[in-house]
DNA sequence: CCAGATTATTGAAACGTTATAGTAGTGTTG
DNA sequence: CAACACTACTATAACGTTTCAATAATCTGG
C-alpha cells in the first residue's frame, strides 16, 4: 500500500500539499494538482481511513444495533437505513442482539470503542439505565427505532404510533361486526415492551369505546415469531375459546395464528377472521392474504438515518421525535370482502 | 476520554509498561499490573482501537456483504456469522448490495480501504472480474457463500450443493409418481447464477435419469422472491400448462406459486404438488406446510466465518472448499402423506 | 564482590494521516 | 521602494497506540 508520503515525494511536494489536494483545499494551483494526482493514480494510491480518523476523529462508521435480523420488519429497516446512509459516505457496523440485553450493552460499548459518529437502535436493544450510562459518558447521536424511552434522555425517537394501529386494527374488525376479538400480543412483561404494550393499549381502548367488557382471557401472549403465533393460537383454540377475530400484534404471529385456527378446522375468515400488523411482503402471500396495519419500515429506517446524518453535520441538532402514520390494508382475512373472495 | 499517557502518568509507569499491561505481557510485576489496572479503573479508560490498528495493522473488522438481506436465507446466514465472529472479538461491517454489482464492487473497495481483516460475500456480490482484481491487489482472505467461482482465485467457498438439492427436489416428486413436473427457476442468463443453474440441472438430471422428456416450456424463469414465484407462475397457469407438480428453486417462489395455484383453483397438493427449496422459517407456516429442500443456513454462515477466523489465525492457511450437505423435509405440500393431512 | 546474565521498565520511533504555524516569493500601495 | 498583504506552499506537531532497543536494577556464580 502506497502512502501520502510516497505520494508527496515521487509528486515532488510536501505532504501537506499532497493531503490538501485530496481533500479539495481550494488554494492549490491547477499544476500542482494535476502532478499530484496523476502520482495518485499511478501509485493506485488511496487514503487509508485509520491515520485519517485518528487525527481528525470522524470515522464515518454509523452502528446499527437490531434486535433479530431474521425478521422481515427489522431487515427492511436496515436495508433503508444503508440505503440513505450510502449517500452520505457512512458505513454500517451492524449488529444483532438476538434479543439479548446483553449482547445488546456489550456491542454498543464497542461501537463507541470504535469511535462510531452515530448508533441507530432498534427495537429493544438497550435498557434503559445502560442508554442513560451512554449518554452520560459520551456524545454520539442516538436515535431510537420502534422503542420509547420517553422524554427525559437526549436521543432521538422513530415511533410507529403503535396505540393508534391496535386500535385501527380493533376498529376495523368492530366495524365488521366482530364483538369477540382476540389479541395476540408479544412480550408485554414489563414496560419496555412498547410496541407490544402500545398496540395491546389500542386493542384496549378501541373495545372500550365499543363498551365491549375486556375479557382477560382473550389476550393471548406471544413472542413476535411465527411459532411463538402458532404455539399460543392453538393452545388457546385448545383450551375452547373461540372469538369471531383475532388481531396478531405483528405478521409473523398472524401467519402463525392463521395456521393454527385451519388446524383447528375454522375457515378463515368466515369463522375466524384475522388481522396482522406490519405488513411485511409475506402478508400479501397468506391464504386468504392478510388485512394488516401497514406500516412503511423504509420510512421508519430512513427517517432513523436522516436523524443521525443531521445530527452530525448540525452542530446544534437537537434531539427530534419521529411518529410514523400508520394505516390499515385490507386484504382477504378479515372478512370485508366477504363476497368477492379475494 | 483518557488516553494510555493520562494512565501512565497517574499510575507513575511508563506508556509502554500501561500498554503491556493491558496486553497481558508477562514480565510485568504484580504490583506494578495492580497499579495500573487500578488507574484503569478509575479514569474508565479504554484503549483507542484506530489508534492500535493503525499501529498493529489490524482491524478486528469483517467485512460481510450480502446482496439481500430481506431474504431470510440471507438474514440467517447473517446472524450465524455474526455469531460465530462475537466469540473471536470480531465486528461486522454489514453492507446490502440489493443485487446491485455496482454497490458490491464499490462496497468491496471501502472495505479494503477500512482495512478488515477478512470479507464474507453471501451470493452474488461480485463479478470475477473483480474479484481477480481484489485478490490480485491485495491479501485480505476472502469468502465466498452460495457462488461458486471456480477453483482458478485463492479464495475459500462454502456452497451448498446446488445440483444436489435440485436433484433430490425432484427425484422425491417422482417417486410419488408425478411425471409432469415444472420448475420454477431464479435468474439464469448468465454463468454467475450459479444456485439457479445448479438446482435447474439438478431437476433436469432426475427427469433424464427417469427418461421424461424436458418440456422447455416448464422451465419457468423467476427472481427469487415472493413476488416473482407469484406472478410467474399465475402466468404459467394462465398460458394453460397444468403440470402435476411445480419444483420452486426457493421457499418465497413457492409461496408466491402456492398463492397463484390456489387463486388458478387447483388444490395442493391434490392437483398440483409442491416443493421449495431453503427450508426457510415461513416454509413451516404455508398451507399446507412446505415440503423443501432443508439447508442449514446456520451452518453456512459458521462454516464461512469459521474460514475466515482460520485464515486470519493460521499464517498458512489455503482456501478450502465446503460444500453443504442437503436434504429434503416432507411436509404437506407435495402430497407424501394423503392419507394423514398434515 | 565483580562480571555477566536476567528481569522489570523506559523512551522513542513508528503507524498514516490532518491541521496549523511559519515561510518564501510575488504583487500591491502609499 | 519599503511596508504590507497575498498566495502557494512546507515543516512539524499532533492523534493514541504498539514495539523494541536501550537501560537501570537485581540476581547469580566463580
Amino acid at each position: 500500500m502506497a502512502t501520502i508520503k510516497e505520494v508527496a515525494k515521487k509528486s515532488g511536494v510536501s505532504v501537506g500539499t499532497v493531503s490538501a489536494v485530496l481533500r479539495g483545499e481550494c488554494w492549490v494551483t491547477e499544476d500542482t494538482r494535476r502532478k499530484v494526482l496523476r502520482v495518485v493514480r499511478e501509485l493506485n494510491y488511496r487514503p487509508n481511513p485509520l491515520a485519517r480518523s485518528l487525527r481528525t476523529q470522524k470515522t464515518g462508521v454509523i452502528g446499527l444495533v437490531v434486535t433479530d435480523i431474521t425478521n422481515p420488519f427489522f431487515s427492511l429497516i436496515v436495508r433503508a437505513v444503508e440505503n440513505y446512509l450510502r449517500k452520505y459516505n457512512f458505513n454500517i457496523i451492524l449488529c444483532d442482539t438476538n434479543e439479548d440485553y446483553a449482547i445488546g450493552v456489550d456491542v454498543v460499548r464497542v461501537l463507541i470503542d470504535r469511535m462510531v459518529e452515530g448508533i441507530i437502535l432498534v427495537g429493544d436493544v438497550l435498557p434503559e439505565e445502560e442508554l442513560e450510562e451512554v449518554i452520560n459518558t459520551t456524545h454520539v447521536p442516538i436515535v431510537a427505532v420502534e422503542r420509547d424511552y420517553g422524554s427525559i434522555y437526549e436521543l432521538s425517537m422513530v415511533l410507529v404510533d403503535s396505540v393508534k394501529g391496535g386500535y385501527i386494527a380493533t376498529r376495523h374488525l368492530l366495524n365488521l361486526g366482530y364483538r369477540d376479538i382476540a389479541i395476540v400480543t408479544g412480550p408485554i412483561e414489563s414496560e419496555r415492551n412498547y410496541s407490544s404494550i402500545g398496540r395491546l393499549e389500542g386493542y384496549k381502548k378501541a373495545l372500550r369505546e365499543e363498551g365491549i367488557e375486556l375479557k382477560p382471557e382473550f389476550i393471548v401472549k406471544s413472542d413476535f415469531t411465527f411459532n411463538g403465533g402458532y404455539t399460543s393460537v392453538k393452545a388457546f383454540l385448545e383450551r375452547g375459546y373461540k372469538p369471531r377475530a383475532i388481531f396478531a400484534s405483528n405478521d409473523l404471529m398472524a401467519i402463525g395464528a392463521m395456521v393454527a385456527i385451519k388446524e383447528k378446522g375454522f375457515r378463515i375468515p368466515d369463522e375466524i377472521a384475522v388481522v396482522g400488523y406490519d405488513d411485511t411482503p409475506e402478508a400479501s402471500f397468506t391464504e386468504p392474504p392478510l388485512t394488516t396495519v401497514h406500516l412503511s419500515m423504509e420510512e421508519l429506517g430512513t427517517q432513523a438515518a436522516r436523524f443521525v446524518v443531521e445530527s452530525i453535520k448540525d452542530r446544534n441538532f437537537v434531539p427530534r421525535k419521529y411518529i410514523l402514520p400508520v394505516d390499515i390494508v385490507i386484504r382477504g382475512s378479515c372478512g370485508a370482502f366477504k363476497i368477492k373472495g379475494k
